[in-house]
DNA sequence: CCTGTATGAGACAGACCTGTCTGTCGCACA
DNA sequence: TGTGCGACAGACAGGTCTGTCTCATACAGG
């Protein structure tokens, strides 16, 4: 029957369905069984790849930074605009059509840091570790765009991304226009064009 | 020992220990044994006042409107500022206040609202139902204000307020000051002084 | 004083959680 | 063709969770 498949794959496909379960649902309610079942694999493969759950969960955050922040965001963001002010208002644009998504799921780091209270805990500290590393980012757009004070300018601009991704997990699906419009007036007040 | 007090009653201990500690370690993260040991109450006491945890979460979250919306923050800026423009303002002089507390336990509703991800769970809906009514505090002092679409501005502004809370949890103690420079631009971009 | 009722204390059931262990099987490679 | 290793299946341990139940007690109102 469920006769192993061509091979790799069996710390693959716990990690995949780990990340699909962990961005939709959260950490906390998903437990391990889950993940055993759905991705079809045995419990002891599970641990034998990953020391724990939380190592499981620091692993999905790793992989969501490769496929969210930098092969989605960052990637798109670059496919739609050249100049580096309108690539800061591009990410908008990308959040747009995200948030118009059946699947919207919301921001893994944003959920996992609040769910996670602790500030010690390794996934807490991961997860702004990984919200720092989307601030530098902005901030190198930023630069490039001639802003004085990039790392500042980041912190702003990153406080339209998150709250507009809250409102949007609320269910106002015309949030990422309106953050865009403050965006432009931030611009605007900076004379960046 | 432990005789029953002058009877601040069973239901409020347990109510004001569950409001304290949801808000400051989540939903999930506290179970009822901690609430009925740190309240000093039967667990039957619990259960005879309320129907279950979520129950009592409700109970809290109605309580969280009490104490944080209204009398804490409505408050507070009706007392720092006279006219509409600086009142609007003037919620992030109160955010800066409490960003900084050593206790800041960040807000209860966009906190419930990720971790109970299912949008039909009365607690979902709940806070959906109280970052409205936020909202619509916030749309009526515009409307004060002379904006002209209060509810689309309340949106705005929203999102500027709940993504420099997200920040403040990341560590940001200076968010609301960041927010309220993006507000005056907001303000001043509709003529609104 | 006597009885109602609410409470404290704690055992208990049943579900679910993380993590471990055993035994079997199938594939790859020698 | 034989052998070793990774994976599957599932039982199991030990803990925690929500929610129920019993029983003793303290207090209030008659």
């Amino acid at each position: 029957m469920g006769t192993t498949k061509i091979r790799p794959v069996a710390r693959e496909r716990v990690l995949a369905t780990a990340y699909q379960l962990f961005c939709q649902h959260g950490i906390r309610a998903v437990g391990v069984d889950t993940i055993v079942e759905q991705s079809g694999v045995a419990k002891m493969t599970l641990y034998r790849h990953f020391a724990s759950k939380d190592d499981l969960v620091l692993a999905v955050l790793d992989r969501r930074e490769e496929l969210w922040t930098q092969q989605w965001l960052q990637a798109e963001v670059a496919r739609r605009a050249d100049r580096p002010a309108d690539q800061l208002l591009a990410i908008f644009d990308v959040f747009d059509g995200w948030f118009r998504r059946r699947t919207f799921e919301g921001c893994l780091f944003i959920n996992a840091l609040i769910e996670i209270d602790d500030r010690k805990h390794p996934i807490h500290r991961k997860c702004r570790d990984q919200l720092a590393n989307i601030r530098s980012f902005v901030a190198s757009l930023a630069a490039e765009a001639g802003v004085v004070d990039p790392a500042a300018f980041a912190r702003q601009w990153h406080i339209l991304m998150k709250g507009s991704i809250v409102s949007a997990a609320e269910g106002d699906v015309d949030a990422a226009l309106r953050a865009q419009e403050m965006g432009r007036l931030l611009l605007a007040s900076l004379d960046v064009t």
